[in-house]
DNA sequence: TTTTATTTTCAATAATTATTGAAAGTTTAA
DNA sequence: TTAAACTTTCAATAATTATTGAAAATAAAA
């Protein structure tokens, strides 16, 4: 697809695509992607309806993925005044999106492999090879350690940079 | 599962499901990363039978699969004198895995996404609504570009710290 | 050469994961 | 209350991704 030209809309459908499909190959689900990217580029809040238009999709797949969205805390509900419909709306500031993603992932699959790893290590066995297979062990902690830190300290020498840097669009 | 007074052999198979169970949800393949596993806490090359046979897969599953992480950079092949069949080890510094993932992601991934979000900055519309989408653009591509430099940083600054800490299990 | 050992490929199939859509559940307004 | 508006759930199904296994290709030995 040619870009120079492109209008508004079509750059949004672009980004929306592009997004999904570098979510998909980083584990996370290509349509939880999508819904959030159209949110993030959505001057104001969605409700189901339009983003099942929008993406083309089911109301049950909007509506999971929008729950999954909320329980990472990087989607919110809006209330509108007049109306019934619940609508949605993303954190525009993208740091934020990345950080609760570390946050959830760190909780949910660092930890309880730093735990498993930590267990292993009390095989009651001293042979040679047991003990290389705990230096294996050993290693491997400790690069998970490693990224949990980096990511950790990342997160926070960003925060005051950031806070001054980037321009949230939406308060 | 009671971990305390595990046997060895368990706790190797222990380590591989593990880490095969967190690969998959990080979107690498589970079996690709039980094979990196099993090489990993093997103390000797495996041949592609003995892989097989330890993980109950196929054979062009196993040769598809060493291949792709021998691409990757984290596995080798082994000659071994007197034997025909190729034999394969994983690198045992695990932070050299670490690095060769990012990078390869990096490359792939990463890469192709900032490319795309900078074309799409291209857009010719002045409207309010244009320019609020090319700032989450700006937001998106800096945030990228920023963890792309994180883990660029990380693998730099730990270098030296790691040559001097790792253990090396295999010359 | 020819034979035998070994690796690679890939169409068929299995396993996994995502999506639909309609029914059941909730909430609000009248 | 009841009805209408809206949300949630989940069994059935579709789409995607991984795996098998046997045939083709390649390499080494006889």
């Amino acid at each position: 697809m040619y870009i120079c030209c492109m209008k508004l809309e079509q750059a949004k459908e672009k980004y929306i695509q592009t997004w999904g499909s570098l979510a998909s190959s980083w584990g996370i689900n290509k349509t939880m992607a999508q819904v959030h990217a159209l949110l993030l580029v959505s001057t104001e809040p969605l409700s189901t309806e339009q983003i099942m238009e929008y993406l083309k999709i089911s109301r049950g797949n909007v509506n999971m993925n929008v729950r999954a969205l909320i329980d990472w805390g990087i989607v919110n509900k809006e209330f509108i005044s007049g109306e019934r419909k619940e609508f949605f709306s993303a954190d525009k500031d993208i740091w934020e999106l990345f950080k609760q993603i570390t946050k959830e992932r760190k909780k949910r699959e660092i930890e309880p492999v730093l735990k498993v790893l930590d267990e292993l290590k009390n095989i009651e066995d001293n042979s040679d090879e047991a003990q290389e297979f705990k230096q294996v062990l050993e290693d491997l902690s400790s690069v998970t350690t490693k990224v949990n830190g980096i990511l950790e300290k990342a997160i926070k020498a960003d925060e005051h940079w950031l806070l001054s840097n980037l321009t949230k669009l939406v308060k």
